[in-house]
DNA sequence: TATGAATGAGTGTTCATTCAT
DNA sequence: GATGAATGAACACTCATTCAT
């Protein structure tokens, strides 16, 4: 094996072991907080040693960042890409919506819908949320809204308020975990009808 | 001062530091979680010394316990007396909602809330919601809600199902606290409108 | 009542008071050592309340030491008067042992010699006992011991060396509490066989 | 090195260090009480951080519990094994005593000592206690002792309560320290007296 | 004088982070 | 690069002491 490829084997290993580490703080950070996170137990769930987290990431607080900024962009990302998304607007709305609440995504939805509400997180993260709200995330979604309320899909009403509260809804249902073992967490066409009347 | 008084006099001190220092818990519980709160905070929200909690409290994990079972109670009382509000069941459940998502008791349910989602909690709080589920505290709902769907108030669906996803949301927007300055909490009616069509 | 009267009575019930928080904290130090003995024990043995305690002592320390030191003094004292009791020198001997094990005088003992041997005692009775040794005390009882070697009562060897072994022992005894429920501490005929052969 | 010696060498570390913060805690507790020690002392005087000690024992109530059982079980095995000692029954209690007064095993008696006589201890350390009373322990004794009397070399009288009696003075000048600089502790030979007449 | 609520320095314990191997 | 033992700052909690009544 050249000195080059062996290089890029060990590129690979060190990409390897920080996907590891963030998807692991990402499960425990959901469920139980930044605070309530021991790095002891993100270590745990990545099956690795305590010290090693530290050869990737400067701090519990840089990891913690790290994580939020990432999801950020690729939230915003999925938000600007609504519009690509085939059917009508209610449908395209109505997918973005299932996407969100499926529970591959949940524990991303669910680590920034808490790390934008508690109050034990980095000042850091609460400047993100700050500079980035919900409102900027929303834009590109608007003249998708405005179009379904002329074709008669949404209900009309101020589309930026409208959608606002939409999705504070759905972020705020994020942080429910799979509490409600009956029902589970609301049907999308329940959800929807918000936008509907 | 008669004995009697001394000894009433020091008794509502008691109950008076009690309370104060539940409401300062609860403020911090509320916004922070279990975790991230620390009970120096708690002291200097109650604007106490630190020590003086525990002559009220045997610790932080009591407080917390106390605080989430005394909140249980007070909701599980208030949703028993919906029936008895004046006006149709649409008006009287309309009520309700506002009445969750009213400034005043925003923090309670906020706690609740949060206590309930978070993994982070003492094991006894777990299991009181274990013990008492939504599904439960639900119950004197439903014949309201049936009164109203008999009444075309309300669109038809299962009635368990349906008012348990629609607490689900309603719960789950406590945690917001007031992070969307634009537009705030979602307005009652949009919100209702989930058990309208 | 004459202002005199008056002011005889109350300086009355201070001595009495004080005499009551000196019982309650002999035996509480005696029991649980200087550490192990809160100053709410000593007020709740006492029957009066917490604060009490600082109008007649400036300090659990204090407390301590001013205990120590008049127990010291009553040790010296009834050292220097058993060339006065009734009978032989053995007899004498015997009946001091008699007294120092005695129910009554327990506590007292019992305090001294933890004071003596624990090391977490303020540093003051740390010193008393380095300047006033068993040697010391002793000194009175030599004369004694050697006028009943010379009747043969007692057997021979270094007289100062025996009793301070002898004493060393008794005085070790205190701290026994009432462990051995079924024989007490040994029978005073058995400890002074030490000194009779 | 291979991965077996590398857990065996981890394994050893640990060992020598729960070793090393076991002698610590024996010494300070056995000087200065359950209460009167605090972690830090421990930690100092094993010259190591605090915070280890608590990779080692979950509490100071665990590591005072701890050494006291382990010492028990000492004591227990070394009292069985007094008959197998060389020589008459005379020498072997003989032995049995230099032993316990020795210099090396001074603290674990003394610590016993004061585990048993004081007050300020975990409850559980009481119940050891209760549970195994002295006599329990003087059980392999008495029949070397009454084939010590069947010969003559101990004085007449009820065996179990000469020994209780013996071995209470015995374990009382354990906690004595090595207060009297001038004679230290009696002589083996003038304790056994109380044996021997 | 007497009470007990209140304080805060100090103690036991946890946990993010470092470091020897 | 990986491990887990070790550190120490920070946190929960205790208790001697003070102070308002």
């Amino acid at each position: 094996m050249s000195p080059l490829n062996r290089q890029q084997q060990l590129d690979q290993i060190r990409d390897e072991r920080r996907e590891q580490i963030k998807q692991a703080a990402l499960k425990m950070f959901a469920r139980r907080g930044y605070t309530g996170t021991k790095t002891s137990m993100i270590a745990k769930e990545a099956s690795i040693s305590e010290g090693l987290i530290y050869r990737y990431f400067n701090s519990k607080e840089e990891l913690f960042i790290t994580l939020v900024q990432e999801l950020m962009e690729e939230a915003r990302s999925e938000l600007e890409n609504v519009g690509y998304l085939p059917g009508t607007p209610f449908e395209q709305i109505r997918t973005l919506t299932k996407h969100m609440l499926d529970e591959d995504n949940m524990h991303a939805f669910m680590l920034m819908e808490r790390a934008r509400t508690a109050e034990d997180v980095p000042e850091k993260v609460t400047q993100i949320f700050e500079g980035v709200s919900t409102n900027v995330l929303i834009e590109p979604i608007i003249p998708i809204f405005v179009k379904g309320q002329e074709s008669g899909e949404f209900s009309p009403g101020e589309p930026r308020r409208m959608l606002s509260w939409y999705f504070t809804i759905i972020n705020s249902l994020l942080t429910q975990d799979e509490i409600d073992e009956e029902y589970g967490l609301p049907d999308v066409d329940v959800l929807i009808r918000i936008l509907t009347n």
